[in-house]
DNA sequence: TTCTTTGTTCCGGA
DNA sequence: GTCCGGAACAAAGA
């Protein structure tokens, strides 16, 4: 782990070669759960962990401390980590309470090179995530359906919540061996991932605990959630009486409705 | 003090 | 070597 010395070497070497320097160009893509920014010659890979949050002040860089704009919104400026300052005016912030979330660095290459994208399974919303592409991975496997749907490799971009949601949609419990799932369930799964996908984007995310958009706005999909949360509540779909059940898979909470989801 | 949270990685056993 | 289940790790708040 670097310690002082390693830093404060790290922070000369910033300062002989890239202070005042500008950014001149920038796109921005997205690949599974990660950020991208295309810079002429670098790429910046942006990880948001757990509690990751870019925000984008309209304060230059003397009036951010004393924003109200934190208080306003439930977010503290003390977990501010990153201070981009940029030409106008604005500054682009990145605040992370937890700390899990990271950026890292790369020369100009094919982003899918890299480390963290180069395993990644197909985007969900992908043409190549079929029927035939599940029955021909899941004869050979054997999971349950909720670890092969948190699998990266499988199909990229699925969290535990979406997983849950996805599943309760389905009829499906989490725990069914993921090769004994028929035709029709599978294709639900399938419809259901894009369709929970969807929804959740046209709704601005889902604010468990720590998603906020750059305007420090928090989504609201979080209230549409039908089993995710809700251990011991009634089941959401009518006429069902059934009972969220909660249970452990893989050190990950689990919810599933008793009755509709055998 | 312990538990929870997430995505990811690692390790041991089969 | 591969697969699978479980544990560990990061940090902070309840």
């Amino acid at each position: 782990m670097p310690e002082l010395p390693e830093i404060e070497i790290v922070k000369r070497s910033l300062i002989k070669m890239i202070n005042k320097a500008r950014i001149i160009d920038i796109k921005i893509s997205r690949k599974s759960k990660y950020l991208i920014l295309h810079f002429t010659k670098k790429i910046l890979l942006i990880h948001f962990g757990m509690t990751g949050k870019f925000l984008v002040l309209n304060s230059k860089k003397k009036e951010i401390a004393k924003t109200s704009f934190y208080y306003d919104l439930n977010i503290l400026p003390k977990h501010n980590h990153i201070y981009f300052f940029l030409s106008g005016g604005k500054t682009l912030i990145y605040n992370d309470v937890r700390r899990f979330g990271f950026m890292k660095l790369y020369n100009n290459r094919k982003i899918n090179d890299v480390k963290h994208i180069s395993k990644l399974g197909p985007e969900p919303f992908s043409k190549k995530i079929n029927i035939s592409y599940f029955k021909n991975i899941i004869k050979n496997k054997n999971v349950n359906i909720k670890i092969l749907l948190m699998d990266q490799t499988f199909i990229c971009g699925l969290g535990n919540i979406y997983v849950n949601e996805v599943l309760f949609m389905s009829n499906i419990n989490p725990l069914r061996k993921c090769k004994k799932l028929n035709n029709n369930e599978i294709k639900k799964i399938i419809l259901n991932i894009k369709l929970v996908l969807k929804i959740a984007i046209s709704k601005g995310g889902s604010s468990i605990k720590n998603f906020n958009n750059t305007d420090g706005k928090s989504g609201s999909f979080q209230q549409l959630f039908k089993v995710y949360g809700r251990e011991k509540k009634f089941c959401s779909s009518t006429p069902c009486k059934g009972i969220v059940r909660k249970i452990n898979i893989s050190n990950r909470s689990s919810f599933f409705c008793n009755k509709c989801q055998k």
